[in-house]
DNA sequence: TATGAATGAGAATTCATTCAT
DNA sequence: CATGAATGAATTCTCATTCAT
């Protein structure tokens, strides 16, 4: 204990890495993101980086097992708080968005997952299909306690997951985009899901 | 009834070389695929690709001006048959997710812009920024119309773009999957814009 | 015979290809230049050029025995037409200066020797060494018969095949050029050849 | 005495690295030269040398920037201490063959210019044009005063500057050539300016 | 004869990584 | 803690070369 009550200036350093590494794998992906372009935003030289990491794919895997943290404690939020399905669906919309268009962003969208080593690979990806799940299972939730049309869960949450991890490829920190984008993804995602007139829709076809 | 009438045996193989791009950088990103991946799809050498593009930024850049002319074919065909706003927004999902999932995709997701020349960044930044225009108006029109309940079409387009483009990141062309998609994702996606009961998620507040 | 006394359709392509190659290799080096450059001269695509010639390696080494035949040959006529060394040895300069600038130019200048093969970069080396052994007999002569004063010959013969070698660097095929360089260089080069007051930039040490 | 006071381990490195260059470009051209080759004459492997240069390219730029100084030095040392326009021209040839052959040499010959990058091919032309206009103005000075017979001084320019920058083609670091460069180039070179007795050649026309 | 299409070898270049300082 | 200097592996790209047509 101690060490690890107290941040260490170790480990301020290394969140800060992670998110300079978040944003520029976002940016340029993991592969074309350098260790010098990670270093640089740090006012560091890439060696400086092994001071805290062992290798680049840790970077990556760090920053993967950084977002799936993110989205478990928004998931968490909003299941202690939330009442019916709907409600706790769209609040976690919001506090997701919340996290990621604030202080705990940029968080690191999962892509290139190839390149990660076999046991990491497999670990972020028990994660992400775990947190499907987990949506999922709040959207069955839902339509058991009638706040939520039934529908297919696994393309619902497919569409809302999608609308959700793209949200960092267009949101670069501007404060007013993310009030708008906190106001309007839980309305607009969420309005998807009450509506009892779906098969209109489907007349179209 | 092929788009081009006079097809040669050198355009066949370039429209398939960019299948197999569009194909490899999806999965692992444009910096994270080998020229060597791209061609071991087709089965020739990396060096042979040079007989069709320049190199390999040619290869994005015509695979993401591709992926522009698919949008805009859905687009078109959907300003063409739809009726009310809503309809052609609808029309617009089902078509663009037929063909990312059916025999024109896959598709490639736009990502790694800054890899572009400066050139080419902006024609494809600028297709990009009037296929988000185009939407946003159709919105637009379903709100003048009555088809669509008033939203802020800013986001309301990033939202329903962010979970397209999201697409093909998990689809990998299981026709069953394919179905799914094409079926669910317009009854989802348009669902949303109906609703009336907006106030109600914004209750939760 | 019939075949070899009129020149074949064969025979003038080839020696128009290494006229060509001449031209590329003078400007941008052996290495430097792609047999694409040279075809593109001949208005032909590089394969076509394996009619004409094994490899590149055998292109270069033809472009030096032209160029030693055409030396022996403006070594020949000043030898036959000279009459004493001096004027033998300011022949040679003016007839080998007028077969670079004239007709049978663009003429390759020795150089990247060690990339030919074996075999051939020997016959090169040997017809480059007889040709400057056969330069500096010819300065002998004429300290002989004392139309040439004393002098070191290799370093004469250095400095007078230097000046003829870098001809082709800068002359480009300007006839207006060409006349100035063949009524100079005999002059320029011929002068320093007499002069008996040699002593006198001696003492400028 | 060195011609940089702080001489950084960076500096030094580089300056061997030029040199090494100069040795390879000389006996092989610049492109037939690989940067592995320049790399082992340092003992080093060719990714070391982006070290110290940002492409190939900027290492032949580098190197005929070199020559142009080592030319320049010559040049203005001649012109601080020669007396008349021939002495002056004399001791330019003597100090550069001095400065060619010894320890600031090896010095590229400019060869391949159109490998260059425009903006450097025309910056290396420049300093080149500069150099044999300065060459030609020491000629007409000579003239001038009297201790240079009157003759086309471009191609008088152009026959001394090749049979110098040919020098580099021969030797190969002997220090006995090299003395004997250095005492009998200024010889021959200057012998052919003095002479007043060149109608004599032009009889033989 | 000449071209289209492809290959394989080599070259330049980038980059993660190491290690002495 | 951090950097300077270097390496080795991988990747892009060029080019001589081949061969069926």
């Amino acid at each position: 204990m101690g060490e690890n009550a107290a941040e260490t200036r170790w480990e301020l350093q290394k969140d800060r890495m992670l998110r300079a590494a978040a944003q520029c794998f976002n940016q340029k992906g993991y592969s074309g993101s350098s260790l010098k372009d990670v270093a640089n935003i740090l006012g560091l030289t890439d060696a400086a980086l092994y001071y805290y990491v062992k290798n680049k794919e840790e970077l990556v895997y760090l920053c993967y097992v950084r977002a799936g943290e993110v989205g478990q404690e928004s998931m968490d939020r909003a299941v202690a708080e939330g009442s019916c399905g709907l409600d706790t669906v769209t609040r976690y919309i919001r506090y997701h968005v919340e996290a990621m268009t604030g202080e705990r962003g940029p968080v690191a969208i999962l892509s290139e997952i190839p390149s990660l080593q076999p046991e990491h690979r497999e670990e972020v990806l028990q994660i992400s299909r775990d947190h499907g799940t987990r949506f999922e299972a709040l959207l069955e939730r839902g339509i058991e306690d009638g706040s939520i049309a039934p529908c297919d869960v696994r393309m619902t949450g497919n569409a809302i997951m999608g609308a959700l991890n793209w949200v960092p490829k267009w949101f670069h920190g501007d404060a007013d985009v993310a009030e708008n984008v906190i106001r309007e993804f839980p309305k607009i995602l969420g309005a998807g899901l009450t509506t009892t007139d779906r098969q209109q829709s489907q007349e179209n076809l």
